[in-house]
DNA sequence: GGGATTTACTTGATTAATGAAAGGACTTAT
DNA sequence: ATAAGTCCTTTCATTAATCAAGTAAATCCC
């Protein structure tokens, strides 16, 4: 019989863990393996495989960043004024402190940067220096929607 | 001595230990207290005191969206076409299986939607159903850079 | 088709982590 | 000065994770 597992596909139990873990992943092995019907064992092994698969990339929190002081969270539209990226990725990468995320795009411009700022000054700082390498079009978060 | 642990603020051991469990959040508290100079059960303390802060609001996991079938990695800015919001946010509510962030923003559009989709496919059914209820620009995805 | 191999799970024993309680050093408040 | 509170350590009981065997089912290979 052929079934999702013989190649190395996930079964329901995996997503159940993948959710699981997702929801927490501070979870005890035991206590996962009762929600998916399975020993702590046989569950600890699973999540094994998964991050061999590199399903699971790595475990993290979620952290409140307005109490951490960073209130400004900024999408940053980066159309780079060269045809050499090399500045621009050097200065992000010199610049890691703010940085969340930078998406290499298709549509307008080249990349879409997320950042975290601690206030308005920074930001208007950050965009001084970024100008030197790129121009942008800022878009800020007023709220993120359930 | 007045120290920031006086006003219920973060130290540099918070700090860390945020930090670490960023990167690690599955790690043992023994652990992580080895690494911040602590007993296991004195850090235990401070992490729970974080979560009753609400700076640490949950554990979770990275998943690869790739390797789950999640190809398509979408932001798209919406421009609501009625001045009323509401239909276009119940829209993306009961299609909620694809969205990952629904941003209520300043600067071009009214929301900034982060998505991910199977295939072209989903997608183009998506930004068809979208369009009822919202012009939109999309942005898609290509790299995220490291 | 049938024996060898692999896979996924269980059980049981050992090792390690967690949680609770008690106590000490230091700070703050009265 | 003294009482109360905070933050940490130590110790000990409880609980979970890990390791090693063992088993059953599916797959591979001739």
């Amino acid at each position: 019989m052929i079934n999702e597992r013989t190649y190395n596909m996930l079964d329901n139990t995996d997503i159940r863990i993948l959710e699981e873990l997702s929801h927490n992943s501070r979870v005890t092995m035991k206590e996962l393996g009762e929600k998916v019907h399975m020993t702590g064992q046989a569950t600890s092994a699973r999540v094994a495989k998964l991050e061999d698969n590199g399903v699971i990339e790595g475990y993290t929190i979620k952290v409140n960043q307005a109490k951490l002081g960073c209130h400004i969270h900024a999408f940053i539209t980066i159309f780079t004024q060269s045809l050499n990226h090399r500045p621009y990725l050097s200065f992000i990468k010199s610049q890691g402190e703010y940085t969340i995320n930078n998406f290499k795009i298709s549509g307008d411009g080249c990349y879409l940067l997320e950042c975290r700022f601690p206030s308005n000054e920074h930001l208007d700082q950050f965009l001084t220096q970024l100008n030197k390498y790129a121009n942008y079009k800022l878009t800020t978060v007023i709220n993120k929607m359930e």
